[in-house]
RNA sequence: GGGGCGGUAGCUCAGCCGGUUAGAGUGCCGGUCUGUCACACCGGAGGUCGCGGGUUCAAAUCCCGUCCGCCCCGCCA
C-alpha cells in the first residue's frame, strides 16, 4: 500500500493516528534545526514536520535535499500543531505529520514553470502553460476546475438519466453535412478521394434516434468545428446534447431548465427561479435590442420615433419617411450619478458599435440638459417626460438608426439598402445599455438571469448571395401561425427573385429557441419538421430543389418517410456552463487540453507533417506546405 | 483574411525619444537558523534582449520581414 489515507483530508479528528502518505512536495520551509515541507496530493496539502526530537538523522538529511515537485512518500504520526502555530488558512491547518521515514519516489528537475503559485501571483504565459501543461494543470485552480467539470457531468447523467433520457454515443467519423461552419475532414484509405468528417453536433443522428423509438436520448458529446478560435471558443468543444419525441416547446423548456437548476443547486449551492421568463426573439429585440438580453437589470428600451420626429432637432426630423427610427431608454439616477465624461464617453461606445452616434438628455432640478434638449419645447418636453416617466436625476439615452424588426420603408421609397438596414441600430442600443448597466453596477454575478428566448425567425437574408437562407436548419418547424404563408409562397416550386425577398420580409417565425444567461447564449434548439410535405416546402423556400435535398439530405430524409415523430431538442455550451460556474473568463481553464488562438496543440505539437508514404496510402497530395 | 497588444535571466516584469558592465522580484546553488507556513538573513551563479535583415560610429531601443502567444473583427446553421 503506497499510502493510507489522503493529506489533504486530515484534521484533528486524525491525531495521534499513524499515517503513510504519498504526494508531491509543494514548499518547504528549512529552519536549520526544524524542516517543514507541505505534501500535496489531489485533496489537497498537509504540513509535513521534521525534526530531530522524532526524525532519524538520515530522514532529516533527505528531507534537507527535498526540491519543489519531487514525489515522496512518508510515515509518521498526525499530531496537533503546537498552540499558536495553527495556520487557519490551511485546511489541514491544525495538524501536522511529524515524520519518521521518507522516500524519494521520483525526484523532479526545478521546474520550468511555477506549480506552487500564490493568490495575486502573476500566472506564467499562457503558452507556456500549454507547453507544459501537466505542470499547470498540478495548480490548485487548475485541479478544481476540472473537478468541478466532472461533478458537472455527474449531474447531468443522473438528472437527465432520472428524467428517462437514454446516454447514446454516436460516430465521430461521418458524413460531411452542407452549410454550417467548415467540417474537419478525415480521409478514406479504403475509399480513394473519399472523405469522412467529424461532427460539427449530433444532429443528425439525435433525429435518426427520435425515429428509432429512443424517445429521450442525450449525450455529453464532443462537437468539432474548424473556423477560427475566441477566448470561448475551441476547435473541439462539449455539448449536452438531448432530444424528445412527442413534446412540444415547454417540455423541453422544463427539461432543461431543471437541468440547468440541479447544475447551480449542486455546484453552487444557488437556487434558481423556476420557470425561466420566456421572451420571443421580437420582443427581445424590440426591448433589449439583442437576442441575448442580459435580464440582470431593466433600462428597456422605448420607441419615440413619431414623438420626437416634432423636436427642432435636425438628425430626429431626418427621419421621416425613411424607416430610420429614434429608440432609447431611460437610466434611473443616471444623469446624477454619470459625470460629463462618462456622457462623452457614450459616442464612443456606439460608434464602436456601428452607430453614428449616441445621444442624451438627464433631467436636472432646472430641467433637461443634453445634446437634444434644446429641440425639445415646453409642450414637447411634457410629453416626452410623461412617456419616459423621466424624473429628476434620470438619464434618458438615444440612437437613431435603422431597426430590423421596424417597419419596412423599401428602397425606393427613400429606405436604404439591406447591408445597411441589417446591420441594425439595436446594436449600438444595446451596446449602450450593456455599458451603462457595468458602469452602474447593475451586472453583479451574484444574481443569475436565465430566459428562453422563442420563435426566432425562420429564415435570414444572405445579403452577398441575395437569397433566402435557413436560419437555424432547414429542419426547424416553422410557427403553425406562419405555415399558410410559407405554403402560399411555395405551392408551385421554389419562390423566384422578388418573391424570395418578399417572403422574407413577411417575417416568418420558427420553433427555434435558445436559453440565454446574463446576457450569455448558453444553449440553442429547436422543435423540428417530422411532416414530409412540410420539409418540401421549405427546401423550396431556400431555393433547393427535390434532387439536391435529396443528395444533401437523403439519408435523412428517407428516414422521416417511415414513421417519424414529431420531436425537438436542446443543446447546452457544457465547456460554457463549467467556465462561468468556476467564475472563469477562458475556456482554456477549464479544458484540460486546449488548443491556442491559432489552433495548434502546444505540448504534443499537432497539427504536424506527416511522412510521404502515409500520404500516399491516403491518396493524398499536398498542393503546398510550408517551409517544403 | 484583417486589426490591436505582447515576446528581455527558469518564471513575472522594468529598461525602449539609440550611447559605460542590460536591472528588480521570485526561482535556482552555497551558507546561518528549532515553530515556519510566500520562513528570515548572508553570499553566488544565471542573458542568442523571439528569429532574420536593414539604418547607424554605436541597436534590447529605430525601420522592414518573419515566427509564436493573447484579444478583437470577419467566420462560428
Amino acid at each position: 500500500m503506497f499510502r493510507s489515507t489522503q493529506g489533504g483530508t486530515l484534521g484533528l479528528e486524525d491525531a495521534g493516528t499513524d499515517v503513510r502518505l504519498v504526494g508531491w512536495a509543494h514548499r518547504r520551509r528549512d529552519l536549520g534545526g526544524l524542516i517543514f515541507v507541505d505534501l500535496r496530493d489531489r485533496s489537497g496539502k498537509v504540513q509535513l514536520s521534521f525534526g530531530p526530537d522524532w526524525t532519524p538523522p538520515a530522514v532529516l538529511l533527505a528531507a534537507r535535499a527535498l526540491s519543489q515537485e519531487d514525489v515522496i512518500q512518508v510515515q509518521g504520526l498526525v499530531e496537533p500543531r503546537p498552540a499558536g502555530n495553527v495556520n487557519p488558512e490551511m485546511a489541514t491547518g491544525q495538524v501536522e505529520v511529524h515524520v519518521v521515514a521518507l522516500e524519494l519516489l521520483s525526484k523532479s528537475q526545478t521546474p520550468p514553470i511555477p506549480v506552487a503559485v500564490s493568490p495575486g501571483d502573476e500566472l506564467p504565459a499562457e503558452d507556456l502553460r500549454l507547453r507544459y501543461r501537466y505542470l499547470d494543470l498540478r495548480r490548485e485552480e487548475m485541479q478544481r476546475n476540472l473537478a468541478l467539470r466532472h461533478k458537472g457531468a455527474q449531474v447531468v447523467r443522473n438528472y437527465l438519466s432520472e428524467q428517462g433520457f437514454l446516454e447514446i454515443e454516436t460516430p465521430l467519423l461521418t458524413r460531411r453535412t452542407p452549410e454550417g461552419a467548415r467540417d474537419f475532414l478525415v480521409p478514406s484509405r479504403v475509399h480513394p478521394g473519399e472523405f469522412y468528417a467529424l461532427p460539427q453536433s449530433p444532429q443528425i443522428y439525435k433525429q435518426l434516434l427520435m425515429i428509432s423509438g429512443y424517445d429521450r436520448y442525450f449525450q455529453i458529446a464532443r462537437c468539432l468545428r474548424d473556423e477560427d478560435l475566441r477566448q470561448d471558443r475551441q476547435l473541439e468543444f462539449t455539448q449536452i446534447d438531448a432530444e424528445m419525441a412527442f413534446i412540444a416547446e415547454e417540455d423541453v423548456f422544463r427539461v432543461g431548465e431543471g437541468l440547468m437548476a440541479a447544475l447551480w443547486k449542486a455546484v453552487l449551492d444557488v437556487e434558481l427561479t423556476l420557470p425561466f421568463p420566456r421572451l420571443t426573439f421580437r420582443e427581445s429585440m424590440e426591448r433589449y435590442g439583442t437576442d441575448k438580453p442580459d435580464l440582470r437589470f431593466g433600462l428597456e428600451f422605448q420607441d419615440l420615433t413619431e414623438l420626437l420626429q416634432q423636436a427642432d432637432f435636425r438628425i430626429f426630423q431626418d427621419t421621416t419617411g425613411t424607416g430610420r427610427r429614434i429608440r432609447g431608454f431611460r437610466v434611473p439616477g443616471g444623469g446624477a450619478q454619470l459625470s460629463r465624461k462618462d456622457l462623452d464617453q457614450l459616442t464612443e461606445v456606439a460608434k464602436a458599435a456601428g452607430a453614428a452616434g449616441a445621444l442624451w438628455v438627464r433631467r436636472g432640478p432646472e430641467g433637461l440638459a443634453g445634446t437634444f434638449a434644446k429641440g425639445l419645447d415646453e409642450g414637447l418636453t411634457q410629453r416626452f417626460l410623461e412617456r419616459t416617466g423621466l424624473e429628476v436625476g434620470d438619464l434618458f439615452v438615444a440612437v437613431v438608426g435603422y431597426y430590423r424588426l421596424a417597419p419596412l420603408v423599401p428602397e425606393s421609397q427613400g429606405g436604404v439598402s439591406d447591408a445597411a438596414r441589417l446591420g441594425g441600430a439595436e446594436a449600438a442600443l444595446d451596446a449602450l445599455r450593456r455599458h451603462l448597466g457595468d458602469r452602474l453596477g447593475l451586472r453583479p454575478a451574484s444574481r443569475h438571469a436565465w430566459a428562453w428566448i422563442t420563435e426566432f425567425p425562420l429564415f435570414d437574408w444572405d445579403v452577398e448571395a441575395n437569397r433566402l437562407v435557413a436560419a437555424h436548419h432547414p429542419f426547424t418547424m416553422p410557427l403553425p401561425a406562419d405555415v399558410p404563408t410559407l405554403v402560399r409562397f411555395t405551392e408551385s416550386g421554389p419562390p423566384e427573385g422578388a418573391a424570395a425577398r418578399e417572403l422574407y420580409d413577411a417575417g416568418l417565425r420558427s420553433r427555434a429557441y435558445d436559453a440565454v444567461y446574463n446576457g450569455m447564449e448558453m444553449a440553442s434548439g429547436s422543435i423540428r419538421i417530422h411532416d414530409q410535405a412540410l420539409q418540401r416546402h421549405i427546401f423550396r423556400a431556400i431555393g433547393m430543389s427535390e434532387e439536391e435535398a435529396e443528395q444533401k439530405f437523403g439519408w435523412l430524409l428517407e428516414a422521416f418517410r417511415f414513421g417519424a415523430p414529431p420531436h425537438g431538442g436542446f443543446a447546452f455550451g457544457f465547456d460554457r456552463l463549467i467556465m462561468l460556474l468556476v467564475g472563469g473568463q477562458s475556456l482554456r481553464d477549464v479544458i484540460a487540453f486546449p488548443k491556442t488562438t491559432t489552433a495548434r496543440a502546444l505540448f504534443e505539437g499537432a497539427p504536424a507533417p506527416v511522412e510521404a508514404q502515409l500520404l500516399r496510402d491516403l491518396h493524398i497530395a499536398v498542393a503546398a506546405a510550408k517551409g517544403s
